[in-house]
DNA sequence: TCCAAGGCATAACGTATGTTATGTGGCAAG
DNA sequence: CTTGCCACATAACATACGTTATGCCTTGGA
């Protein structure tokens, strides 16, 4: 996969646009923040707990994470990020940064100033809205990581991990035929689950034999969505994508508005 | 405990001051912001999973939860919420709401018009970016709470959930001699761990067992902090308090800063 | 005063998952 | 072409935790 020159016009305007339509001023804006195009390979560090940086990142090819460690050095990852993502958005009003990030497939990561664009969110509030919106779509998704990681057995907790794959790399077009690349090692997705390796070994063969998935080195096929997705008790409405992005993936209903 | 009758100053601006000096323009905005105060008993339905509210609401008095449910209708609580918390204040940006809210303990909310809300983030930026603050701290916290659920054991998993309570009410002047109301059943603990209510109570046993924490029914005293620190392999720093709350509680060093 | 309900403790038992170990194949560096 | 490394598979074994069940105690409502 190659990329736009214009990353963050191509990725996160993308993205953006998923929600609201922005204006020429607003595109023009974001076209215009300076970046700077960093080239990873596969688990190198790329911002590290507790520092205080002055700059953020974009991820504009490949994969990372967010990830902590516990007293004794075990893993877990926190947040998997794929192209388009701005992984550390939140360190533009937390100074001191609260997990660590690295790239977890070879990787393009563009930086840049985090000064830049406190201006472009003082200038541009709908912008400011649209990014705060992306932190608390962030959000949303720990708390199903949360519900997923306590109260699933690792079969479901998996299928339910490859179904947010999937949806959500279907989102910046990186689905085919059901089908993407998925350069990911199974140490990883253990950690992004928070169970063995071997164990995952053990889930992701069982996927395979119950044909829920399909592996090809280094590239992933989901044969049967409709059964995947109740194989992982996924319901993608935490994603809260645009209407547009979430296309086919959707179920029916809109509950009632509150009452109280 | 009681609560000033101007409920907002008393406990957002508490937390806000905690962060930055507020003028007297913004507090004085936060302080006419209308509220509409319900009282609720234990495990009362707040707001629930799906709706588009168009009010959000603060934790006054007593204890709430944000939590889900899987599809065969096990709980995993994602959040806990104290008084001087904003649970919901997603739903400044995000329409429809991604989890359910209630009440774990007797308890008092204040009710406010996001309309309302809104037109303060216009006016004050700052007080935006307050806000914005907020919701990034409890994306933090879910961070740890992956990371606490995927990768932790039992005991030292509540251990850590209970240094966090204990933390969060002392910044709101809830904790007096290491001790504190605690009106929480050991199977909402348990919904919060990712563990059964079974072994919750073993956990605890253990830990009292072990010296570190006391429980006398709805209250519980720690007699040695840096003991449950220790066992509960905690670090307060991804609460992102600010430095006046945080006195006493922060370990010591900063990291070198960012270079790549 | 009594009863019902819920919160808690504890025991017996089952199991999903972790741990350790070994072998294989692919791939990159020399 | 080797060599070594790493991702992956698989087996044997260990264990932390879940489940089910029972009983006690407190609390609040009738």
């Amino acid at each position: 996969m190659t990329v736009d020159p214009n990353f963050l016009s191509a990725l996160m305007i993308l993205k953006l646009e998923g929600v609201f339509t922005l204006t020429g001023e607003e595109r023009q804006a974001l076209h215009d923040l300076p970046m700077r195009v960093v080239v990873l390979k596969t688990n190198q560090d790329i911002v590290h707990i507790g520092e205080c940086p002055l700059q953020s990142f974009l991820v504009l090819e490949g994969f990372a994470s967010s990830y902590k460690l516990t007293a004794d050095g075990v893993r877990q990852i926190v947040a998997l990020h794929i192209p388009g993502d701005a992984p550390d958005l939140q360190t533009l009003h937390l100074k001191r940064i609260d997990c660590s990030f690295a790239s977890i497939s070879p990787c393009k990561v563009g930086f840049f100033q985090l000064d830049d664009l406190r201006r472009i969110c003082e200038r541009h509030p709908r912008l400011s809205a649209a990014f705060w919106r992306e932190t608390l779509v962030d959000a949303s998704i720990l708390r199903e990581w949360v519900v997923n990681v306590g109260r699933r057995d690792a079969y479901t907790r998996v299928a339910h991990l490859l179904c947010e794959f999937l949806v959500r790399l279907k989102a910046v077009g990186l689905v085919e035929n059901s089908a993407f690349d998925f350069p990911i090692t199974q140490a990883n997705l253990a950690d992004a689950t928070g169970i063995s390796a071997v164990h995952m070994s053990r889930a992701l063969k069982a996927l395979r034999e119950d044909g829920l998935i399909q592996t090809r080195r280094m590239h992933l096929a989901v044969p049967d969505w409709a059964k995947l997705v109740n194989a992982g008790d996924f319901d993608p409405f935490y994603l809260h994508l645009g209407v547009n992005a979430a296309a086919g993936f959707r179920p029916a209903p809109q509950p009632k508005a509150a009452a109280l």
